[in-house]
DNA sequence: GATGCTATTGAGTGTGCGACCAATAAGCAA
DNA sequence: TTGCTTATTGGTCGCACACTCAATAGCATC
């Protein structure tokens, strides 16, 4: 008769329930910030009393760091999957920058920054951060890796390639939040530009390539 | 008689009251973070009540805004004064690579951090915060200028240069909430690699330099 | 259909925030 | 000294937050 009020309460699994909150609060992590992450907001999500999500995370920070996890291990894994039964080195990582110029990425950006920035003041955070920029700095590394195997690429040291790709991207990143329409070429194409001479590649070889097969 | 509550007001003009409230503002974000300029928390340290805080910043966001200009602006003249009488741009630069890898630069990036994030909420910061990175574009393009009328540097487009190095600078502290000690080599260098490289500088140019004679 | 376990609710605590406003007193000018 | 302007106080309101806990009800089991 009322409302919308909803008075009926649905009695889940706790792992089923764990789930959904956890996949909500990445969410709402990735599209409004970690700071929206708060227990009456995933419970209104969710259509259940706030009280809830604290039965399965008392302490509301570990939400917090969960979600940014999550978050951005899904993302990570789009840009650069793990599982590359097909295509080459060259390919995914062309791959990689394509969507890291694309509008989708500002989100990832902005996420990092506000994951950086709220560790500040958050331990639990930080050590996910640090564990999230450890598994970008792998992920990264091992493309290269293989691509010196293959001989596709050129370098003494991959890692400290992959990092140095990452540190630009993250200055790239750092505006995320603001205007960078009138960004000179040269700054735009600063990713590409640093992967193709840290790599031993010629102008171009990042962009002229086909897309590898997409990942199911 | 009572404990250390204090009864007397004192009462100052309106420009030096809102003089030390604004500069109290911007050692606060500083060294605890711009979510820490709060009418109470500012309040306290001047010892005054919040409600004289919003007397002069009828809207706390403006407080934030004005405390984060400030605090930009006294760092990048600190990093690289507007006025420099004496001394090389190669000196210059080179002193502002150093400052820019010691340990008082994280609180500069950790300030940066924060207003690049906070600015996704606050339209006011978003304002100032475009403010401050166009001046710092503009300070060093105008070294680079400089240099390259002295025949020290060599570049197409000092500005875009400019953006280069501040770009790495932005993703080198991006990091600074976190743990960086195993950074390679190769890294901690970039800007100074990026420096040397875009400038047409010899490796060691902008480290085997004398300082330049320090700003009054 | 009755029972027990526990996922979920409802209600309440305490904190910190911005904003608002009438009352007060400091200090200048008459 | 008196009076006036206004910088400053003190108190209040509403909101959002995390956290706690006894009471409730869904659901599997017997």
């Amino acid at each position: 008769m009322s409302s919308s009020v909803q008075r009926k309460r649905v009695r889940k699994t706790p792992e089923a329930r764990r789930a959904e909150i956890v996949e909500t609060a990445a969410r709402v992590a990735l599209t409004e910030g970690l700071e929206c992450v708060t227990l009456r907001r995933i419970a209104e999500e969710l259509a259940v009393r706030p009280g809830l999500i604290s039965h399965y995370f008392p302490s509301a920070e570990d939400l917090v760091g969960e979600a940014f996890s999550v978050a951005a291990t899904g993302e990570l894994d789009a840009l650069l999957p793990a599982d590359r039964p097909h295509g080459t080195p060259t390919q995914w990582l062309a791959r990689y920058f394509a969507l890291s110029a694309g509008e989708a990425y500002d989100d990832i950006s902005r996420l990092w920054i506000n994951a950086r920035h709220l560790s500040r003041y958050r331990p639990v955070l930080r050590d996910r951060v640090t564990e999230q920029e450890l598994a970008s700095d792998d992920r990264l590394e091992q493309v290269i890796r293989e691509g010196v195997a293959r001989g596709e690429f050129r370098t003494d040291d991959p890692r400290a390639t992959a990092i140095q790709i990452l540190v630009v991207l993250d200055g790239l990143g750092a505006h995320a939040n603001s205007d960078r329409t009138d960004r000179p070429e040269a700054v735009t194409r600063m990713a590409l530009t640093t992967a193709e001479r840290e790599l031993g590649l010629p102008h171009g070889a990042l962009t002229d390539v086909p897309a590898p097969p997409e990942p199911a």
